[in-house]
DNA sequence: CAGCTCATGTAAAAGCCCTTCACATGAGCT
DNA sequence: AGCTCATGTGAAGGGCTTTTACATGAGCTG
């Protein structure tokens, strides 16, 4: 499309930043037709080298499609803290703006989204990759801890690693059940939005929050707004 | 013209049931590598006829993978509804049968399960596909929909659908990020089920339902007292 | 600047997979 | 017995993956 790397116009018998070329051109070939659509060969063919080239950056097609999920979850983890904003400017506000952050990141950034939970890479594939992992994740529980400590005493509270658990797996599940309508994606009668924060709802319901009267609908009570990057477009 | 097959004997030019005896080489081939490692090759092998053979009974690869996802919708249905059992005795203790009914599929029917939700075949690939998935959600609205009506009065409470969906995200979500042992899934320290059991329960609190004690009662599960997360991980 | 070295790229080849096509077989029906 | 058509076969075209031997030239050394 746009982004033509070669600063230095030609380029002779070397590339010269072939492996960024490659994670490049695979992003936008698997955005396109899937990670399990997307061919090695076709990564090179992109980035206009031989089928071979790409040997000598990664040991095979799953290294490169592990590089790619290890810097999504890198990604996931600065989008999912920037909305999380350490909690201000109050806990549960935040939250929701995490919830929104987590679908946003699904819908725009499909490729990495899939690589990094649906290309089949074992998710300890490589200790980077692992670590890559946590630390996104970890985002969410340090949420939840603050949560844990704002829940009303009188309620059981479970740990807040488990509440950081079920958050993610909801927040995962709407995700890949319904979050992108670029693939063949189930129908939904509202947005995956709407589903997640209604039912982050009546869960925090659960936990005692007051969330006063919040029908499904639609939510002004504590939440500021939506911060300025991640107003979801469409 | 002298290959062992089935109780039948042998098996000359014609195999006499080869459709099926495709679906079931695939299904083990894809508990075996997941749906993205088998390939339409090895399956026509391990049935014993040639490469070309499949294509008599499938359109092609995608469309095996599509019938096998039909027929696991179907398989999960059942279970669902077993499961469920018309909400007996109780609707919350069905209604906690069919979560642990949800998981225990995944992880019984990994093949089943990853061609359903992983195999990168559209949910409406065709009509009966399509058709099966929403018959086997269809129980879990119709859980949903008892729990309705049994919500108590002065909490706002979601539409029927908006709850299946919710139900249907957070055991997704589990099942996907750590349902299964097999692969490579992310370890837990507890298990999926009692990450479900626990969630679904303050999912309930916050619609209002009273999950401490309940007086009358003559199953255990209806109410766990200790709460699923008392339990210690590890 | 000459020369050396090694990372990086290439062509070719082996092996496997997908899919199609012309042809073979034989089960079921007349 | 004869016919027919669904079902299976072998071969072939075109891709992809990965390895191997070889080519190139960027960067260091003196």
């Amino acid at each position: 499309m746009s982004w033509h790397k070669d600063r230095r116009g030609e380029r002779g018998y070397h590339h010269g930043n072939l492996k960024e070329a490659l994670l490049q051109a695979a992003l936008g070939l698997i955005a396109e037709k899937g990670p399990a659509g997307f061919t090695f060969a076709d990564a090179a063919r992109t980035a206009g080298v031989s089928a071979a080239a790409p040997y000598r950056h990664f040991r095979d097609r799953d290294d490169l499609l592990a590089n790619i999920a290890q810097r999504g979850f890198e990604q996931f983890e600065q989008t999912l803290a920037k909305a999380w904003d350490e909690g201000r400017p109050n806990t549960i506000s935040a939250f929701e703006r995490l919830g929104k952050a987590y679908l946003a990141f699904a819908r725009n950034e499909p490729a990495f989204y899939s690589a990094m939970f649906e290309s089949g890479i074992p998710a300890d594939s490589s200790p980077e990759l692992l670590a890559a992992g946590e630390r996104a994740f970890g985002v969410i529980r340090v949420a939840a801890e603050r949560l844990t400590a704002l829940t009303p005493p009188g309620v059981p509270r479970p740990p807040a690693l488990m509440m950081a658990l079920h958050i993610w797996s909801m927040s995962h599940g709407i995700a890949s059940l319904f979050g992108r309508g670029d693939a063949a994606r189930r129908k939904l009668p509202m947005t995956p939005e709407d589903l997640l924060e209604a039912g982050a709802l009546i869960y925090l319901r659960g936990l005692g929050f007051p969330t006063d009267q919040k029908p499904p609908e639609n939510d002004k009570a504590s939440v500021p707004k939506s911060g300025p990057w991640g107003a979801a477009p469409k």
